[in-house]
DNA sequence: CGGATCGTTGATCAACTTCAACGGTCGTGG
DNA sequence: CCACGACCGTTGAAGTTGATCAACGATCCG
């Protein structure tokens, strides 16, 4: 049940028989079905997801009811209101299911228990983090400082599964970019090379 | 000489007398004048920089000169192109001082030996990371669903001291718009309230 | 079959950038 | 101590990128 879970933190540190044991009491088991929220504006996210199989997705919607998309989440992806779900406070972000999704949950309380406990895992997260936080700074210095094209081209070198895995206007939203404008983009790449 | 860092270190995890001593024994000190650069693009960030006094930029240039401010760093922030740290890879960001600078560094070697040596600081790093991304999560979002006007608004709350430091034109790079535009945003909002 | 979902295309529009010029302030070297 | 240049913010006018609005065709699925 938590290989995926186990091969995803042994790529970042060792377990023992007695960590994997440890670790598994912590999580529970969760089915989603497509459309399905796992948390929504206002509330409080209560859970770390870790995704075992499936597709979500994580995003604001603004007053005209559109969808900005920050983050996919699948096979081997952690998904969570990252804000809400430190701070325990209200969540500014939707999560839900772009496919019928298995996940398993870490709560907050056994987040910080699940650290104490098996203090790899501090060790595992903080690295986990580290290479976060190298993504998201790429993406952020790819949001302010380069043209609509150079962006989508970006987020092709760094993660081309996105294309295969996610309808193409949800990735214009994951860009920043009106669908319009991505299908643009695609048929003057497409005529180019 | 470190008390400042102690200082932060303690807003997240208590450290004992040997643990400072231990700390102590990885940081060295910098100083740089106005100007003088930290890492440019191309070479290796060798080290992680503590700001112990004074005000430093990370930023991008583009092809045309441009530069895309990342980060500002000032008294308690840490800084480096953490993708070029991490990996001991060439930067694509340049680092600089705004102002004459203090600065505590601390080589990649020793960033790993020091969480070997004192635990307690893997513990702060988890910390200061899981910290850093619900912010850089605020900025993205900010960055690519909200208006030139809203992205300052919200630059604003999340950080006013920001204003207070920093000129305005580098303000500007840092939320992505062109000085010109921040400055007719400013003298709206003068207007209208 | 019928509706929902998705990508595409064209036309118009708005936000923000770019380019150019100006005035104020600050710091440094003569 | 003054003068000059660098630096910074501002304003106006013109240009561009990407958003918006509207319509259409294709596919998928219940």
């Amino acid at each position: 049940m938590l290989e995926v879970l186990f091969s995803h933190i042994e790529k970042k540190v060792t377990l023992s028989r007695g960590d994997k044991e440890a670790i598994a009491s912590f999580f529970t088991f969760k089915k989603i079905r497509k459309k399905q929220y796992i948390l929504e504006e206002g509330a409080v996210c209560t859970h770390l997801s870790f995704v075992k199989k499936g597709l979500i997705k994580s995003y604001r919607l603004d007053e005209k009811g559109n969808e900005h998309i920050s983050l996919f989440g699948w096979e081997g992806w952690w998904v969570s209101d990252f804000k809400s779900f430190i701070n325990q406070q209200p969540a500014m972000l939707y999560i839900d299911a772009i496919e019928d999704t298995e996940l398993l949950l870490l709560s907050r309380a056994d987040y910080e228990q699940l650290m104490e406990e098996v203090p790899v895992m501090e060790r595992y997260f903080r690295m986990l983090y580290q290479n976060s936080l190298v993504t998201k700074d790429e993406r952020l210095i790819s949001s302010n400082s380069y043209t609509a094209e150079e962006k989508f081209q970006r987020m092709l070198q760094a993660s081309p599964e996105i294309m295969q895995r996610v309808p193409q206007h949800l990735v214009a939203s994951y860009l920043g970019l009106a669908p319009e404008t991505l299908s643009r983009i695609r048929k003057k790449i497409a005529s180019t090379d």
